[in-house]
DNA sequence: GTTCTCACA
DNA sequence: TGTGAGAA
């Protein structure tokens, strides 16, 4: 390695080394060898040819030197996170990645809301419980949940709620009166729009993996078959948001210790 | 010592 | 979805 990018070798930031903390932590552009270095802490050992495949695929474009060498910047570097965990965290093929990114998933670090995290109880929403679906009316929903009309507009031309007609006028059941007033609290921290559509995609793939699990069961002639598989359904949902909310908090966790 | 490309599994 | 050889 020739004369590249002065002083880049050393690859790192006050985090690994307090003895030279005074290094701006802005845009360092790092060779591939040290953003392998800096990624190992977190994912093991990850290959520089791995690296580069990940570009071959098109998911990461490094500038380069006039002699042809990788050079990453920071936000390179971030994306490449994003991507190692996808991988790692949720099994997804590098082509659907490829789209959730460019769907604009690259800036996922959600900056945390930190004290007041919102301590509702989680109450559990049946699968089953079409018998007594209750409606509201959408004024009323507004009403009590605060929401604006454009919130509820988006909501519904992303999908997330799609409300009942009757009588001419629009009616939410109970589970989307609790979207309509989640998403309204998000809102106040500024996430909305795209940030929202993350949320949905990865929900969905959640909603088709469960399915996949259990559409046998479900398919089953028996009734008692079928009830089993409704309940285990219910439950594996509850788990996996669990899971779900501890691996953010981990996540979360050391995004707050990398920053000290 | 490092990184490059490209053939190969 | 990557790895290894050989050149620079």
């Amino acid at each position: 390695m020739s004369a590249l990018v002065p002083g880049s070798e050393t690859g790192e930031t006050a985090l690994s080394n307090g003895s030279e903390a005074i290094i701006a932590p802005r845009e360092k552009a790092l060779t591939i060898g040290a953003v392998r270095k800096t990624l190992a802490k977190e994912f093991g050992d990850i290959s520089i040819s791995k690296i580069r495949y990940l570009e071959d695929q098109k998911l990461l474009t490094p500038k380069r030197t006039q002699g042809g060498y990788r050079v990453y910047s920071q936000s390179d570097v971030a994306r490449l996170r994003t991507i190692l965990r996808m991988q790692r965290d949720e099994y997804l093929p590098l082509r659907v990645i490829r789209q959730e990114l460019s769907a604009g998933r690259s800036e996922d670090e959600l900056l945390a809301p930190s004290s007041s995290t919102p301590q509702r109880q989680s109450r559990r929403f049946s699968l089953t419980d079409d018998q007594a679906q209750t409606l509201y009316a959408a004024d009323d929903v507004l009403a009590d949940t605060g929401a604006s009309p454009d919130i509820v507009k988006e909501l519904i031309d992303f999908g997330l709620v799609s409300g009942s007609q009757r009588a001419g006028a629009t009616y939410f059941d109970e589970t989307e009166r609790e979207i309509i007033r989640s998403v309204t609290e998000l809102a106040r921290y500024g996430v909305s729009g795209r940030n929202l559509r993350v949320l949905k995609t990865s929900a969905d793939r959640e909603g088709s993996l469960l399915e996949q699990i259990f559409a046998p069961a479900l398919r089953s002639r028996s009734i008692e078959r079928r009830g089993e598989a409704v309940e285990a359904l219910e439950n594996l949902a509850a788990v996996t948001s669990h899971l779900k909310h501890l691996l953010l908090v981990r996540d979360l966790r050391r995004l707050v210790g990398a920053r000290r």
